[in-house]
DNA sequence: TATGAATGAGTATTCATTCAT
DNA sequence: GATGAATGAATACTCATTCAT
């Protein structure tokens, strides 16, 4: 499907990400985004089944590069509690940098709007967070409960302090960050 | 003359309900929600002004309801520890028994689909739990860091337990809640 | 179908006037109607059977008093010239002085808003006007064409002088109207 | 790409003459234009902005043809009596020959159905008529009074004459169209 | 008589998608 | 591959009219 040429790929994902931010779904027609494209609505048909093969693809793609981002200079040999570090300020950073697809992703997750498929698709590169959760537990550094409560306390609040935006991005600039961090750490080591 | 029944208003709000959230916004049309109401689609004109508000008023009855429950029982007198526990079991308790609105809510905070007027106005019935970890940070039992901080590494993340649904709800169980509850309370505590 | 109480009869058709000059038929829904009359739409049909009736009810009505106003103070034994100038001054004193009237009457002869046979019914009353016609035809002072001649070059212009309003009301003038006057005699003397 | 064919613009425009002309504005829905223009009701949008545009856009273009016609063969160094002749003629067979097109034009200076701003730009045509009268005034031919009563006691009256139709159309037919014309010159010359 | 509630059919307009070039 | 034209089906909303009191 996705043909040599690149760049109306992505502009056509990138016009969807931000009408769909600043729109909503139900507010971001196929014409609207084309027009934000610079292509025609036709031209979107050769890149994309229909609207929902477009917005499954976007959203896979970014699951992709906030993975990458997450586990950027991460190694499975680091203690639990550094390799934990490492992650957790990787995502505060992919949060505070890159807004746009990290508010894509929330208002993906909190809405029916993203096949079941792309849904489990994005979730497996968690993996190696899983992995080292396992690894703290097994040595005791990291409380005995599920990875949904592990993920609940640490990686999620994120969202809701980039959700809050204006007030609340200072919260996770370089200088505070580490209170933020704290509350994370308490939350899940024993 | 006919008198104007409460019945068909709250049939409406809650036909919204379980579209919104089954179907989003984006495929919850005006005709649906009529008819899933049992209502002439005409009918909803005459208890709301249009589709906005309709979302609007849906968004501001939940919001109530969901303060209302938090503060159950709750008195200011209480010690922080005590206090903080009773609003934060009653949010538990009404996300693990009031799915449908809690999902609601998680839609309009992540999704440009509520004014940003009903927006404010849902947001002012917290006032209570922030006095109260005013309260806890003189005291020296709360760390002294931004409210967005403790909301989000206490009461947030049960929204995403309640995502997880199927696999997590067991989370917020009676038996395993207790864990949930620890994380919390470390994350904040001094 | 009228009723005793005509303050509500009466009442629905000045609202209708008032509706239907400002915003066009198209634009004069029953709703507003019955709003600007203060009575409730559901009161509209004792007095009306519908819609349709409602207009040509008004038509019919507003016909007859231009009628009156046109023949106030005739007298079939007047001369030819006096008869008609008599007419003729009065058909401009209704233009000028009862604008929402004519204004109205205009709309409904240029437009398929109007029944044909409240049509019909509007224009019998004309008949002592052509009597006197036909009689000035008959002395040789007035020209030997068409009624519908006659008409449209003495009373119909009067009916664009109004259309004209701001920039023209003042041709209709008590001391411009002379002129106008002139113009009409003029065109049908012989 | 198919290409936009100035077919399809036509044929809307055409269509909406005939149905207002036939069901007033009030009774000319869009989907009733679509289907006589035998085009899709979405088709109209990409060739007119909304239905006031539509509207505006078919008065403006019957205006010109109506000008167009006016003077026709007409030379401003024509003596005024023959130059007065040649435009009343013009657009009496005007009246005669396009008769949908007369008819739409009396319904929209009847009526609140057209833009202030297009009416504006549909007066602007006659200009030269204007003209022609107020060089007929110095020389003493055409009685010294405003434009309003020249116009309303020469042009006007004929679209009294068309709107009578199936029983006046004859007053403007080819040999008793004179008798008319005499009415008009009669009630402006000196 | 009078009413506000209720409604089915309709209105202008938009949308995701396809057609023809 | 790329496009603007074209569209049937849908959308939010309105209307003339009727219902139930």
């Amino acid at each position: 499907m996705r043909t040599k040429c690149n760049d109306k790929y992505d502009a056509l994902l990138e016009a969807t990400l931000k009408l769909v931010n600043d729109c909503g779904f139900h507010d971001a027609p196929m014409s609207k985004i084309a027009k934000l494209a610079e292509v025609s609505p036709a031209t979107i048909y050769l890149y994309f089944e229909n609207k929902q093969d477009l917005i499954n693809k976007l959203y896979i793609k970014i699951k992709a590069s906030f993975s990458e981002h997450a586990f950027n200079g991460y190694d499975s040999n680091l203690p639990v509690k550094k390799g934990f570090e490492t992650i957790w300020y990787n995502i505060a950073d992919y949060k505070l940098n890159k807004i746009e697809e990290s508010m894509f992703l929330s208002q993906c997750d909190n809405t029916p709007m993203i096949d079941e498929k792309a849904r489990l698709q994005g979730l497996k590169h968690l993996q190696p967070l899983l992995d080292l959760w396992e690894r703290g537990q097994k040595e005791g550094i990291i409380k005995p409960i599920s990875n949904y409560l592990l993920y609940a306390y640490t990686v999620y609040p994120l969202s809701f302090l980039l959700a809050m935006e204006q007030n609340c991005l200072s919260c996770l600039n370089k200088d505070s960050r580490l209170a933020a961090f704290q509350c994370a750490w308490d939350s899940i080591k024993v």
